[in-house]
DNA sequence: TCCCTTTAGTTTCCTAGTCAACTATCGAGG
DNA sequence: CCTCGATAGTTGACTAGGAAACTAAAGGGA
């Protein structure tokens, strides 16, 4: 007779697994972008401000689910390596606006090439039918638990 | 014709998909153990350490994928909590153990329990046919992939 | 027996977030 | 107009983790 009561494995449930492979692949590919010097939180920002007329810190603090003072950090650090702009509005002189420079925008296209091989190198093993399963699924999590607006973390 | 060169979507990757899924579910976990006092990485080393004998710190490390620096902090939250206990081995006198006291014991369940509910309050949608094919999905990823000992991050 | 390498754990420094307080500006109502 | 609440962004205090230097102890040769 059991001194303690049975409980869950961990691996029984579905959030494991689901953080268990998540973390590996963003690892993999913070390794894979650290080599052109930036990080994934930089990456995501870069990539929410390519093709995108200049656009406020806020809006890219919701579109990548962090706080706002955050937002002004990790602007900082892409500013500091010229890849991004800040320009205050004329009209109203609380806002800005953030974009990509020219080095920026010359940049976004090789790591979405990394994006895209980091991706290919974790799931090219399922065929298309299972991969497109997976991501059907947890689409329709993300719809039917209204999941909006997440932090990276 | 576009001025830039056309990216894939982020959200074309399994690995958005997983990693926004995944953070959404860590996320409202938090919360829900945050309401018992501690955080996610308390109730995995916990979890690590029920129902096992006295466990070395640097086991646990590989357990939960993290540094053994990590550990030692970690093991000094809960123990200021009173949930974990530290004892130095007398044969070794570099080594240690850490084990549950009776209050952490006793808090275990409760925390499984609500892990649990959190798990299944984002898959119970899922007809459990859809719910064991992404969990063979993920699974099969990592035995393919040879995914071992992820940091928590 | 006395190194010398290996192992266990700790500590320090650094990074990257959050949260909440703060500053500056806007704009609507009286 | 003028004030006062709302909004934009910044800042500072704090947290949790990694990397690498560090301390102490073990244990295997020569």
């Amino acid at each position: 007779m059991p001194r303690l009561p049975a409980i869950s494995d961990l691996d029984a449930h579905v959030g494991f697994w689901l953080r268990y492979v998540s973390n590996h692949v963003s690892h993999a590919f913070a390794a894979r972008v650290a080599a052109e010097g930036v990080t994934v939180a930089e990456w995501v920002m870069m990539r929410a401000l390519y093709d995108r007329a200049p656009t406020a810190p806020s809006r890219v603090a919701d579109d990548m689910g962090m706080t706002r003072g955050a937002i002004t950090k990790l602007a900082d650090r892409l500013i500091g390596k010229g890849l991004v702009l800040r320009k205050s509005d004329a009209r109203d002189k609380r806002a800005q606006t953030l974009e990509l420079t020219a080095a920026g925008e010359e940049m976004v296209p090789r790591l979405a090439a990394l994006a895209d091989r980091n991706d290919a190198e974790f799931f090219d093993h399922l065929p298309a039918s299972e991969r497109e399963m997976l991501v059907k699924l947890l689409r329709q999590t993300v719809e039917l638990r209204k999941l909006t607006a997440v932090p990276t973390e």
